[in-house]
DNA sequence: ATGCAGGCGCGCA
DNA sequence: TGCGCGCCTGCA
């Protein structure tokens, strides 16, 4: 683990609250001096913007430079996916005007199915505080500015809690969730190596069904934010909120159905749903 | 207090 | 296949 530092002009797409809170990720917190610190890749990093010139400073075995690229997917030209999000109608125009600083991160493919099984019925103060607790409990300690942080625990480090340890952890009814997922990985039942290998959304979608605790919504979460899958559209209750408003305006949201979600979506937004729907549930979320 | 929060799994038609 | 219902827990 050694302490690294670099320093990148950014002039497109980097704004760090629209980042770490557009709702993908949940664990980076907001220093006073709004700068960002988050434990990824069992890595720890702060991020502070001033202008265009964005400081990155962690402490890592990989080279912080990578690491970077890699998990806040530097390569992608946002100004494209923004320029062709807008010309498709004047709300995603508007969207994405207010969410112009989004990424989509780049993240680890067990982490985000463990958080995203957490995230169901449950709200993100909890958790964020459920995960933390795990990674306390069963992930490696990193020190980073003479602070304490956790890296979240690998499936083998999982793998040692009883269901009882875990439901203590306040994880409520999704303890059996998480323990019979944990199993299925550790077991070599899941494999999640070849999951990333698959190319069809759908066949990835139905593989990631078979773990329990990942439904519909889950699944595609996983899907946008740690493989990749841009064409993938989760719906929550805020997405359905926000179409029913834009686009179909029935007088009780909850008669629009998630098939007719679905079928607009893939036909107006095609293989960029799931970035419109990063943008349209931010700006739904954070505007009003 | 009671309701609710970024769903899921189950049982039943 | 498509519904309705209950669910840990913490917070307002």
């Amino acid at each position: 683990m050694k302490e690294q530092l670099i320093k990148i002009n950014i002039d497109n797409s980097f704004e760090l609250k629209d980042i770490f809170e557009c709702g993908q990720c949940f664990r980076w917190d907001i220093e006073e001096d709004k700068s960002y610190t988050g434990v990824f890749n069992n890595s720890v990093v702060n991020v502070k913007k001033d202008g265009k010139t964005v400081t990155f400073k962690g402490v890592s075995d990989r080279d912080l430079k990578e690491l970077i690229e890699d998990y806040f997917d530097l390569k992608t030209d946002y100004k494209k996916i923004k320029n062709e999000l807008s010309k498709i109608d004047s709300n995603l125009a508007n969207a994405v005007e207010f969410g112009d600083g989004i990424r989509i991160l780049n993240q680890d493919l067990w982490e985000t199915i463990i958080s995203f099984i957490i995230s169901a019925n449950n709200n993100i103060p909890r958790i964020k505080k459920i995960i933390n607790t795990l990674s306390k409990q069963y992930g490696k300690e990193i020190i980073f500015n003479n602070k304490k942080y956790y890296s979240f625990p690998t499936p083998k480090e999982l793998g040692k809690a009883s269901v009882e340890d875990l439901r203590k952890t306040g994880l409520g009814f999704r303890d059996i969730r998480i323990f019979n997922t944990t199993k299925m990985i550790n077991d070599g039942v899941f494999n999640l190596e070849k999951l990333k290998t698959l190319n069809d959304t759908k066949e990835i979608e139905n593989t990631l069904l078979k773990l329990d605790g990942v439904g519909p919504k889950v699944a595609n979460c996983i899907m946008l934010f740690a493989l990749k899958r841009y064409d993938s559209f989760p719906i929550d209750v805020w997405v359905r909120r926000v179409m029913n408003d834009l686009y179909f305006k029935y007088d009780d949201e909850e008669k629009l159905s998630k098939k007719e979600i679905e079928k607009f979506a893939k036909e107006n937004f095609k293989d960029k749903a799931g970035l419109a729907q990063q943008y349209l549930f931010y700006w739904r979320r954070e505007e009003k």
